[in-house]
DNA sequence: TGTCCATGATCAA
DNA sequence: TGATCCTGGACAT
């Protein structure tokens, strides 16, 4: 279940197991079964994140696997001998010395280069990208009447945020989830902006989400550490109900478009900004 | 053993 | 907006 640091990290872990070296290619599920055995034997020239999306690409392959996680998806990652292959593995891949398994992936496809560029058309500034462009984000923002909260997760505004992110910095940031994007003003987008790069670096980095201030940090104010559902420390992710760590509050929860929403009331209040006449 | 839920996204209506 | 897909973990029965 992951947001865009799993992806660039799994793009790393690929490309250190079995970067320059031929593999060999499987799909113990079945699903993707004739593309794997068209890999086996070529050597993995390449492998690259953007936003969620990881593409890997091999020499003398003309298509790139395109893996997107979803919901359910995960790729791990083993040394030596793989262990007899589950029958939930959609894709596995085997090195000299290791191997990868595939399993509950959204998406595990060839794409052609067409493909691959109609899906990367589709996606705005990666964070975790040196050629990400956030002007491109502040225009969709700037122009728009949804929720800030909910323009964050699309991935055509900022791609590979995901739920943990986009709730995370909106609260760094004091801003009320469900502000119009048209509200925001450009320094509060470019001070989101920079904070998704340093902290989704950081998250690429140590491989978990860490989103708290060292003062602000439960030992830091004489409380128990907090054992996260996801593994790391956050403000509100799935903390509704309980404290806010800086002011005491019930931190609130919703759905919106779909997904769960965290705040809180107090450090993220109604803004009473109005749209120029 | 069964049900619900999840760091996601697409599709139909 | 709701149903659906994928897998596995948490929780209830």
């Amino acid at each position: 279940m992951p947001e865009g640091h799993v992806l660039h990290r799994l793009a790393h872990s690929v490309m250190d197991e079995f970067g320059g070296r031929p593999v060999t290619s499987s799909s113990p599920q079945g699903r993707f079964s004739s593309e794997a055995a068209e890999i086996t034997g070529h050597v993995l020239s390449d492998a690259e994140a953007y936003g969620k999306h990881l593409f890997i690409t091999f020499h003398s392959v003309p298509r790139h696997v395109h893996v997107h996680l979803g919901m359910a998806g995960r790729m791990e990652f083993g040394a030596g001998d793989p262990p007899p292959p589950r029958d939930t593995i959609r894709w596995r891949m085997v090195g000299d010395h290791g191997y990868t398994d595939l399993r509950g992936p959204a998406a595990c496809e060839l794409l052609d280069e067409p493909g691959m560029t109609k899906i990367l058309a589709k996606l705005g500034p990666d964070p975790l990208r040196d050629d990400a462009d956030p002007d491109i984000g502040w225009a969709k923002v700037h122009r728009a009447a949804k929720p800030i909260a909910a323009l964050l997760m699309d991935q055509a505004v900022t791609a590979g945020v995901g739920n943990i992110f986009r709730a995370e910095v909106l609260y760094r940031h004091h801003i009320d989830p469900h502000m119009p994007g048209k509200l925001l003003t450009r320094e509060e987008w470019d001070a989101i902006w920079d904070d998704l790069v340093e902290l989704m670096h950081k998250a690429l980095s140590v491989g978990r989400i860490d989103t708290v201030y060292p003062e602000h940090m439960p030992e830091a104010m004489g409380r128990p550490p907090r054992v996260d559902p996801h593994g790391g420390e956050v403000y509100v992710y799935r903390r509704a109900d309980q404290q806010c760590y800086v002011c005491g509050s019930d931190v609130l929860t919703e759905v919106l478009e779909g997904r769960n929403l965290f705040w809180c009331p107090t450090c993220q209040p109604k803004t009473q900004r109005r749209l120029a006449p």
